[in-house]
DNA sequence: CTGTTAGCGCCTTCAT
DNA sequence: ATGAAGGCGCTAACAG
């Protein structure tokens, strides 16, 4: 029951083989003031001999922090994830930090902070958007708890850093250039659900294409997507059985357009040459789709690499940028009807 | 007006509110022994009062233990990582630990264990394959640190428990349907790197198969994929140039698959009724692929809950099962051949 | 059931 | 430049 604990070295027992006391040790492992050459390397023998590492617990408590920072993740966050620890791991450790995981499993109805995640546990945490509500981010703001939000903009009445992409632009662009080039203009758009920022600007980006080539919004262009291959699958094929005309489709992000392409073959529809269909993210499918799909790139791991910047920032200097948006890039590939 | 203030209540704060002593206060949170009903509920109430959240690094000093796993991971998982992690996590979660994570940058000279998975901070470690080679390993499993090891057995001289998948079995059956199925006779092999286990139990199928059937092996056809999907494209394309003939690919893995698939297109090549083409692992992209990769499905996820598992286990109970295979399943598809 | 009392291993003044 | 001593906040005997 009880876990056995391989009893290895102390500080003290490092001491002691070097003779010297525990707070010359202690200066020598933390370089907090000169040492002399000389005992230096007694200690750092001693060290070596020993195999001494310190206790990660015991320098925290002593130090009052944890040099720690806390990853609060969605549970399904599928091909983003990779990219994204990539950024944030490589800010965290160059800063010598450590970095602790947790999911949020998606209907929280406390809206509340993972146990592992509260308030000492960690010196700061990285919210990933959809983990923690309105409530839950006053609440944890209150605490005095330093955070950065990733892809959601905080409450209004507090000042959370917030690190995000430029939807609305690409988008837009994305869907002026099937307007544009390839003479679409029943463009249907997928939503993504209500609460997902992403996606409103996204559809602000589709709107205001559509405005500034005079397209009336048609409202029955415009169907769930959720950013999910089956939902999406199953709106185009509605759309298709009701006998709806449309010659493209902005399918909200890459995973959607999957789904997109499954309903259109499974009708008999070629893409693009019967409707073109774009995505957004540029995940890894997306060129391996064929025909290669044209999406909006989104720097993932760059994203997660400056709201790790930021809430560092934050809590060393208690001041941090409060919006961060990241540009993405249009990426032409062949699902639009380019060659 | 009860005034929400310190984020620094500490456990005393918390005693003194309540009129009893920190070690009931500490009952009531760990529920070690039974407390009367009314003081729990007076401990409580000062509590969420307080806003007390228990300083972990206090209760592991005290503990002796960290109730934190570290998971030492190499740094471009790419799409494995979201269900390897999602796997790992819930166990982890379940168990009430924490998860704390770093990758091991690629070619590490020390093969040392990182920093922050350093001895005491951590109680065992989740190691995947590539991250820690043998000296690593040897020297950590002397130094007591409990550790599981995934899609990577140990050196023979030391017992740290592994969990990996089925990779002969599949890839004969795989490489046999092409064979009995669909008639290929000169299928080409796409090795991986000589480190890595999968790709050499993956090359063992491969061979069965061929000798099964009474099909020299032919070094011809055995060529650098590396799991990876420029290599495989180069090689591909090389052999192609070089005017090797050959009626199939067995590609390793599903990314290097991608590469097969782009150096045989751009070869004028159709697949399957060219070359038929198959890969291992069933990530999401596989299903996406046109003709749609029939390939080997790993359960990902699972291989991360199970070494947790017998991680825990060996941190409880100082035992664990050395060796775990789980199953694979051949997913059909159409690059094979089949409708 | 509840309180008292040692530490857990390290950092950090404060002396020297 | 070095040592001594007092915590950091919590758990875990040990007494009542």
């Amino acid at each position: 029951m009880p876990t056995p604990q391989s009893s290895t070295a102390t500080i003290d027992d490092v001491a002691r083989r070097a003779r010297v006391s525990i707070s010359t040790v202690s200066r020598v492992i933390n370089r907090t003031v000169p040492v002399s050459p000389d005992i230096v390397r007694r200690v750092e023998e001693a060290m070596r001999v020993l195999r001494y590492v310190p206790r990660a617990a015991a320098r925290n408590l002593a130090r009052r922090n944890t040099n720690t920072l806390g990853l609060l993740l969605p549970d399904g966050l599928g091909d983003f994830f990779g990219p994204l620890l990539r950024g944030i791991q490589n800010v965290t450790h160059e800063h010598g930090y450590d970095l602790l995981i947790a999911t949020a499993g998606r209907p929280d109805p406390e809206d509340s902070l993972p146990h592992s995640l509260g308030n000492h546990n960690t010196d700061g945490l990285l919210i990933f958007a959809g983990c923690l509500r309105r409530q839950g981010l006053i609440r944890a703001y209150a605490q005095g708890v330093p955070m950065a939000l990733i892809h959601q903009t905080p409450p209004p009445e507090i000042a959370i850093p917030c690190v995000t992409i430029e939807n609305k632009a690409a988008s837009r662009a994305l869907v002026e250039h099937l307007i544009q080039v390839h003479e679409r203009r029943k463009i249907v758009l997928l939503q993504g659900l209500p609460d997902n920022e992403d996606a409103q600007w996204r559809e602000s980006g589709y709107r205001e294409a559509l405005a500034q080539h005079h397209i009336p919004f048609d409202p029955a262009l415009v169907v769930p997507g959720d950013f999910d291959r089956q939902r999406a699958s199953d709106s185009v094929a509605r759309l298709l059985a009701d006998g709806v005309i449309f010659k493209a489709v902005f399918s909200g992000d890459d995973e959607a357009a999957v789904g997109v392409y499954q309903a259109l073959r499974a009708a008999g529809k070629r893409i693009p040459q019967d409707v073109a269909v774009v995505g957004f993210d540029d995940q890894r499918l997306a060129e391996v789709m064929t025909p290669a799909l044209t999406t909006v790139h989104a720097p993932t791991a760059e994203v997660g690499a400056e709201a790790t910047r930021q809430l560092l920032r934050l809590i060393k200097t208690g001041q941090a940028e409060p919006l961060t948006l990241l540009p993405t890039e249009v990426i032409i590939r062949q699902s639009c009807g380019c060659e």
